[in-house]
DNA sequence: TGTACACTTTACACAGTGTCAAGTATTGAG
DNA sequence: CTCAATACTTGACACTGTGTAAAGTGTACA
């Protein structure tokens, strides 16, 4: 087999990592993983030395395929503090349901798994630097709601726009995906922005 | 030993089960329990069919110990749906940090655990009504935000006192419990009541 | 005195992760 | 064409933690 197979079986295994990811229903065992690759439980070990390094792997794999950081950067291509904040609501907000699966896993053995924590965290950092910049370019304009710091605007927008707040908003009580951003859009425009 | 022994044992199994959860640092196994409680493993068993169990009857020991009911109860003292906003803020919120650490760990075992689901379903549920009852007062004065309905000002309520959103902003980001109680509250003030 | 009860001790079955070592098949370099 | 490296397979096993089973110990109280 050339060097390219290597890649390749690489490839498949974070692919069924990641179908299985978003099969809440599905166990994602090493050996699941595997069999849905079409590889055997070793190969997948040959690959990726942990469960943990997995889902981490996979949470990246994600990211890069669906190019979150590119459409986040057009974020920042609004001018006002206000637009920038609609529009990273509605980038980061319709991006959620793509990595849910995964992020919930990876909060599920994050508790046990150093991997996952730092992944997870490696993750919420970057989110909160984008929370910072539109926080930033919105008390640029003095747009800012009163007695709120710039440092508590961005925790409170990070904490808004989570995941978890998506899934129990979502998930738990059934509120239409498109109704959630209209609803988490009208918060922080009441929250953040001055009246 | 008296039939008394049994329930005295009970007990301290429940409260080493309830200080390990307070430890989010010291694993909290079987065993762990057990030795906490200066019981036997197999002692613990005895008691409590399954870990899963044990967390639910924990957690529920909890909360009578701390009469949540009881506190919850008094939100609706307050007249006004605004102040009843307040009250409920106030004594949930506060509540919070002493049920944290065995909500965090049911939320971890969820996942594989059908009755650590029912057990937070049930507490969920629970804090849904309180939540209905307040938008319920709010909305019998015409208080309520333009373009919300009772359903959707309930669900928005319920995810933005929730322990998720909690540990975000207390454990993650520092902010103190009294500042997280401030936020909280006015960010509701804003979203769910008529200007 | 003895028996029911609460608990201990020891042992084991089972699942899932991760490791190890030997075997097989393909590919490309000499 | 040969052979060695590479990529993977196969099968076995150690380890951890949950949950079960069974026999043993000690104590209360009828």
């Amino acid at each position: 087999m050339s060097r390219k197979s290597s890649e390749e079986t690489r490839k498949r295994i974070l692919d069924a990592a990641w179908k299985l990811l978003n099969s809440p229903d599905e166990p994602m065992r090493m050996a699941d993983v595997a069999a849905a690759a079409g590889v055997s439980r070793q190969a997948v070990y040959l690959h990726f030395p942990s469960r943990a390094e997995l889902l981490v792997t996979t949470t990246r794999y994600i990211d890069e395929v669906e190019d979150v950081g590119g459409k986040l950067a057009t974020v920042f291509a609004a001018d006002t503090g206000r637009e920038q904040l609609e529009s990273f609501v509605g980038v980061w907000g319709n991006y959620i349901p793509v990595v849910y699966g995964g992020a919930k896993r990876l909060l599920d053995i994050r508790a046990e798994d150093p991997d996952a924590e730092t992944a997870w965290q490696d993750r919420m950092t970057g989110l909160l630097a984008i929370c910072k910049r539109v926080v930033d370019t919105i008390a640029a304009e003095d747009q800012l709601a009163d007695g709120l710091s710039k440092r508590e605007a961005t925790d409170l927008l990070w904490a808004t726009v989570s995941i978890g707040k998506w899934e129990l908003l979502t998930i738990e009580r059934k509120v239409t995906q498109k109704r959630y951003l209209e609803l988490t859009l009208q918060t922080l425009v009441r929250t953040l922005l001055a009246a």
